[in-house]
DNA sequence: CGTCTCGGTGAGACTAAGTATCACTTGGAG
DNA sequence: CTCCAAGTGATACTTAGTCTCACCGAGACG
């Protein structure tokens, strides 16, 4: 089964139709590579500017693709292969992203619950750094 | 020494001018309570709308204020009284803010440093949640 | 078969949160 | 006092998205 099967079917199964304009937004975002905003899928034709908004945002609601804050505070999609909740390591150089498989800071939050009296029920974290091979590359740099 | 006269030494021992307008955003910044948007400043009047906003990201950019993610990614500032790097619980209800002491996730970073091969560099954190007398009105709402 | 309905669509207007431009003003060093 | 770089503000522009509303079309119903 396609990328845009399973997500077709499953846009079905919550009773959504699965138009040609879903489609060609799908099909649009399963080329993209890492992230992409809005802007990136609408270069692609296909469905119109309201359209391209109304996918994504329905495709985030289902789990589909995820939202990725960049340090510049600029708002990125990403497919999402885990449908749950998780974060992500941003290379500041190549942008290259790597998820995290589960939420690395859950027990942070157990500890603050108490320390704090507020009852933490959400958060939103992004990591910023460098990934093994720019910072291979810039030692070669480096190194002459 | 008041907190305006506070600033002003801060801006100026960083070689900017302590100007009327400049004054006049951080008279209202200092009026706000909890976390606010440019637009709440707008409307005190003194100063023009870029300057608002310039003056704004100076005072970001000198750690008097922060930045607060809310939970509908809209972007908040509050004045900050610890001028290093920390993070917020906010109340999903009431909006009250409470600072965090340090970075709470400074352990966690260090070990997804050696487990991703990325050089974790930065991050962003919020905290979404209900603060305690949040918590204790919609009890006594519950027990009638 | 017709036709009704309702989810979906697209053009385009609108909004929010800023940034850019550029002529003008002004604080303060000399 | 003079001069100029820093600062200002009106306004145009941009980015990222939502809203409006007439229209389309797939399927349920008769
Ligand atoms: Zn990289
Ligand atoms: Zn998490
Ligand atoms: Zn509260
Ligand atoms: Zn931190």
């Amino acid at each position: 089964m396609s990328d845009l099967e399973a997500i077709s079917l499953k846009l079905e199964a919550r009773g959504h139709r699965v138009t040609p304009s879903r489609r060609a937004v799908i099909a649009a975002i399963l080329q993209q590579s890492e992230h992409f905003t809005v802007d990136d899928l609408l270069s692609y034709q296909g469905a119109g500017r309201a359209t391209v908004f109304r996918t994504i945002r329905l495709l985030t609601e289902i789990g589909v693709v995820c939202r990725v804050l960049m340090e510049d505070a600029s708002l990125h999609y990403r497919v999402s292969e885990r449908g749950k909740h998780h974060h992500h390591v941003v290379c500041s150089d190549c942008g290259r992203v790597q998820d995290l498989d589960q939420c690395v800071i859950a027990d942070v939050m157990r500890e603050l619950s108490s320390a704090t009296g507020f009852e933490i029920e959400g958060h939103w974290l992004e990591l910023y750094g460098k990934c093994s091979q720019c910072r291979s590359r810039s030692r070669a740099v480096l190194a002459g």
